[in-house]
RNA sequence: GCCGGGGUGGUGGAACUGGUAGACACGCAGGACUUAAAAUCCUGUGAGCCGAAACGCUCGUACGGGUUCGACCCCCGUCCCCGGUACCA
């Protein structure tokens, strides 16, 4: 083989690495671990498109690099293979979405190999595998046996909640306990019989079944959690959404909305998705304060008494309430209506019905709402306010009441004037009521009773402590998180572990009955009667071990129903980082050694898209597995790297309106006619010329004889950048790539292409360059005619300067993941030895090591053929950093400045004596400058002193 | 609106976080080799000025100010782009 020829090579090192199990990690204690995790993804059936390695190239070259370090390295792919699609596509076909899977996964494995990766295949895991989701359910069962308790900060075993109750009755709990919940005393709990008391803990436990609105999407047929509902429709599909009320098992995620934040502290995740989880748990810090409803003869009627109870940020306006306003939903509407407010009331009710939750979220400008007839009374100073209903406040946030502040909230200021309500002052600052609210916390309060004169900071205090000691109010921390819901009426997910005896009530399979298989159906959509998929499974019953024969009849044993709704798409990828530390063990999801040496995710590389779902729900389980002993650190990933998405270039050809035989006019010439802009496939454009010839054999819209209008004998098309999709003919497949430059090439440019972690178009013709590279790293060892041009003499100084050159700044580029500049760094150095002549061994053996987790085929085939054992390149150690090296070229020049500080200055070494002497006397502003400053180097081009540094 | 991140040649992007702005690559122009093409190699390439040439000069990192001997980098103000989020009380 004369020259260098990618694709030969790289099949025969794939296939090296196969079979020679290169990259089978095994547990080393003599070395210290290191645990680099992508994201895995879900084997869509469209295949991997330029943009998707992305990350995997990043985190594979990491990993390489680690492990020349002396690092143990795991790094582990898998599939997150329960999804929507796969059913979907059952649904349409009756395809079993087990196949449709297998065959993705197969695809999606193809082309990874195909890139070089160096995964440890052995530990390969798949969501939908019974032996993966026996562990995913066994998760769920040990969240069913817990509940939180608030003291101990930790989750529990339901035992140490009866122990509660049995001691101190409900008092007890909820005294630990966010919700209140039941109201019972210790000997009321012991007088329970199992079942009731079993039936009362249910509602403590982290997973629960509750009656609550979810998000219903009536065209996907399936519940949606917040983070799949993207302004008021489904994030799959765009379908409309509904709130719906239904009995779902949900899971306590708010219990541990602080240690969600808190643990945000000790990660090294961008500032930005920090934030992002910030904003999502959405911490508010401030007061809940019940507002007694105005005492009347209606009410009394209706045998009426209650306190309206809002949530404020801002207790110390209080002062300043003028009204109050429920959400038209709030349960107490219709009982706090009066006769003669009813029609009013309904007929708001009924408009607010009607808009759509889209409408609702996009005109926030309309002030609508409605009087209820009622009053409440201020408790902290007895006046009585009215009770008016609007759309602006939510029913799902808070107590979904809110005290109304005028002159300090912009909205209830917009409501005020609107409806003519009082807007008193409550603070000097306030100046222009009449024109905007003023929500700022300077200023001293006045009209303001007990906090009259007083500052922010001491009228918060003073109001909570009176009213924590009225009993009309405490403080409180409120959160957006709601907990989330943990069932999909669907088919291709995890079944639920549990099963419902005759009481009605859920009850845990036996955990030696795992994994609870998913049975087959033979249609995959919703029974006529509206259950879940699961509801066709024939014979589907749960049957206790050992089993007891059924009163009913002869070979009959007694059986329950399962639950037939599904786990979300969320379960399985909560755990999965886990399971590669042992993916085969089948007595626990992990072994305990394994558990104990791998720990945590030292690098993970995903997506930011997942930061409010993946993300948060992973952090959940694995802080609730922590509570339980189960593994050892608080957070999963130490370090958690977002690569940025990669555009699309779409090209587009102009085609000029209204004539016979179709006309295209290039993109230089289009203003001087009326053109349609379309989509062009970016794949027949090269360097935007577009291949006529091709665009008119491949496009069935475009007859033989079209028309081109060109320029300078050329049809140059327009571009633009935008998503990579389909419809926009911009999706460009890494295995074309693959196959014209080669894995090696690839994996070089997606580098090169910018920052790992910001948004970037992907440009084809740029590809050129690192192919070029590679090709002049190739002659570096054999010349045309595939002759060795290996030496065995010792580098020269400008050698080993261009080399040492590389490894400084290539290994701090990877520990900093700028690997784009390290391709970069690489181009120089071949350069400048390409320049050298440089062939020898000495040098090009480490250079080929430096080089090896970027192109690890093209560094293992010229390794092999410097003489060294096949493969043994990935055994290396990632060559030191020799400083002496790069020092060579400076002089040091010893100089006294202003007679007292004396400092050594370095120069390049082509510098004169005479040019620093110079440069020096004519700077002398510079150096009286300097004078008396702390004096670090003095940075001196030739014939110029351009700086001092401390 | 709020939160976060940005704005550097024709293009993607460098610049060790205050020290020669534009590395490296694409593209473009010119040249060498070749019957020709491909491949490869060489030269030039921010804008402008002075020059026969060399040396050199001015401007230049979205815009306007400021701090500093020195600013893409720090501070203040303005404009624009991207991501997240939203009647959250």
């Amino acid at each position: 083989m004369a020259v260098y020829n990618p694709s030969e090579i790289e099949k025969k090192w794939q296939a090296f690495w196969d079979k020679n199990e290169t990259y089978k990690v095994d547990i080393d204690t003599s070395k210290p671990k290191f645990y680099v995790l992508d994201m895995f993804p879900y084997p869509s059936g469209a295949g991997l498109h330029v943009g998707h390695p992305l990350g995997y190239i990043a985190s594979d070259i990491y990993s390489r690099y680690k492990k020349l370090k002396g690092f143990n390295v795991l790094h582990p792919m898998g599939f997150d293979s329960f999804g929507l699609p796969a059913e979907q596509y059952a649904i349409q076909t009756g395809q079993h979405p087990a196949i449709t899977t297998e065959k993705n996964i197969e695809t999606y494995i193809g082309q990874m190999k195909n890139i070089g990766f160096g995964y440890d295949w052995s530990r390969e895991i798949r969501t939908s595998s019974p032996e993966y989701y026996k562990w995913t359910q066994w998760i769920f069962m040990q969240l069913f046996n817990s509940w939180y308790n608030k003291d101990t900060d930790q989750a529990e075993d339901i035992e140490t909640l009866e122990a509660l109750f049995a001691k101190g009755g409900s008092a007890a709990a909820n005294a630990v306990c966010e919700d209140e919940l039941a109201e019972f005393t210790a000997e009321e709990w012991n007088a329970l019989s199992e079942e009731e008391k079993y039936k009362t803990t249910l509602d403590y436990r982290l997973t629960y079944l509750s009656e609550s609105m979810v998000n219903f999407c009536p065209e996907l047929g399936m519940v949606l959690s917040n983070d799949e509902v993207k302004d008021g429709v489904s994030e799959r599909g765009g379908y409309p959404v509904i709130q719906k009320k239904m009995r779902q098992w949900m899971m306590r995620i708010t219990a541990y909305c602080d240690r969600l934040i808190d643990g945000l502290e000790n990660v090294d995740w961008s500032h930005s998705l920090k934030e992002q989880q910030k904003n999502w748990i959405g911490r508010s810090q401030g007061a809940s304060v019940k507002f007694p409803v105005a005492e009347s003869d209606l009410l009394k009627e209706r045998a009426f008494e209650g306190k309206v109870e809002v949530f404020t940020t801002r207790i110390d306006t209080i002062y300043g309430v003028s009204f109050m306003v429920l959400a038209p939903e709030h349960e107490w509407v219709d009982t706090l209506t009066t006769p003669e407010q009813k029609d009013a009331i309904e007929a708001y009710k009924l408009e607010t019905q009607k808009r759509s939750e889209l409408d609702r979220m996009s005109d926030v400008k309309t002030v609508s709402g409605a009087f209820t007839g009622s009053y409440c009374v201020n408790p902290v100073n007895g006046e009585q306010v009215p009770i008016w209903i609007a759309d602006y406040v939510l029913a799902g946030y808070g107590t979904g009441a809110v005290m109304a502040v005028p002159s300090g909230d912009q909205r209830d200021w917009n409501f005020a004037k609107h409806f003519d309500l009082p807007i008193p002052a409550i603070s000097d600052a306030q100046q222009n009521l009449e024109e905007a609210a003023d929500a700022s916390k300077e200023g001293k309060y006045i009209n303001s009773g007990m906090i009259n004169g007083m500052e922010y900071q001491p009228a918060v205090d003073t109001l909570i402590s009176w009213i924590e000691e009225n009993k009309v109010g405490k403080g409180k921390i409120n959160y957006r998180l709601r907990d989330a819901v943990f069932a999909r009426q669907r088919y291709w997910g995890e079944p639920v572990p549990v099963y419902f005896k005759e009481n009605g009530l859920p009850y845990l399979v036996d955990e030696s009955d795992l994994p609870i298989v998913l049975p087959e159906i033979d249609e995959y959509k919703p029974t006529e009667t509206g259950e879940p998929p699961l509801g066709r499974a024939k014979g589907w019953k749960y049957v206790p071990q050992p089993p007891t024969p059924s009163p009913k009849g002869e070979g009959e044993f007694v059986s329950y129903d399962y639950e037939l709704s599904t786990m979300p798409g969320w379960a399985g990828s909560s755990w999965y980082w886990y399971r590669y530390m042992d993916a085969k063990n089948d007595d626990a999801f992990a072994s305990k050694e394994a558990l104990d040496y791998w720990q945590d995710v030292d690098l993970y590389v995903g997506g930011t898209e997942h930061a409010t779902g993946h993300l948060l729900y992973s952090r959940f389980w694995n802080k609730f597995l922590k509570d339980k002993g189960f593994v050892k650190q608080e957070e999963f990933a130490k370090k958690l790297i977002n690569q940025g998405m990669i555009q699309g270039r779409s090209s587009f050809v102009y085609r000029v309106k209204n004539t016979e035989v179709p006309t295209f006019v290039s993109y230089g010439l289009r203003k001087q006619y009326e053109t349609q802009r379309l989509h062009v496939d970016v794949n027949i454009v090269d360097n935007d010329i577009l291949d006529v010839e091709a665009f008119k054999t491949t496009r069935l819209d475009v007859p033989e004889n079209a028309e081109f209008i060109l320029e300078n004998g050329q049809y140059k098309c327009g571009s633009e950048v935008e998503k990579m999709s389909k419809s926009k003919y911009n999706v460009v497949n890494p295995d074309v790539l693959v196959d014209r430059y080669g894995a090696d090439t690839l994996r070089l440019y997606e580098m090169f292409l910018g920052p790992l972690t910001e948004a970037k178009p992907w440009d084809t013709k740029g590809i050129e360059g690192t192919s070029r590279f590679l090709k002049k790293l190739w002659r570096l060892f054999f010349d045309q005619n595939g002759s060795s041009l290996l030496v065995d003499d010792k580098g020269t100084p400008e050698e080993l300067k261009a080399l040492h050159k590389a490894i400084k700044k290539v290994g701090a580029d990877i520990e900093g993941f700028s690997f784009n500049t390290s391709v970069s760094n690489f181009m120089i150095c071949v350069n400048e030895l390409t320049d050298l002549k440089c062939h020898k061994k000495e040098i090009l053996e480490q250079l080929l090591i430096i080089i090896s987790p970027y192109a690890p085929h093209i560094a293992e085939e010229l390794w092999a053929r410097m003489g060294k054992e096949e493969g043994s390149i990935t055994s290396q150690e990632f060559p030191a950093f020799n400083e002496e090296y790069l020092k060579e070229d400076e002089i040091e020049y010893p100089i006294q400045i202003g007679g007292k500080v004396r400092v050594k200055l370095s120069f390049p070494a082509e510098t004169s004596k005479g040019d620093i002497e110079k440069a020096v006397l004519a700077n002398d502003e510079v150096i009286k400058w300097m004078d008396g400053k702390p004096l670090r180097k003095i940075i001196v081009v030739p014939k110029r002193i351009v700086n001092v540094v401390v």
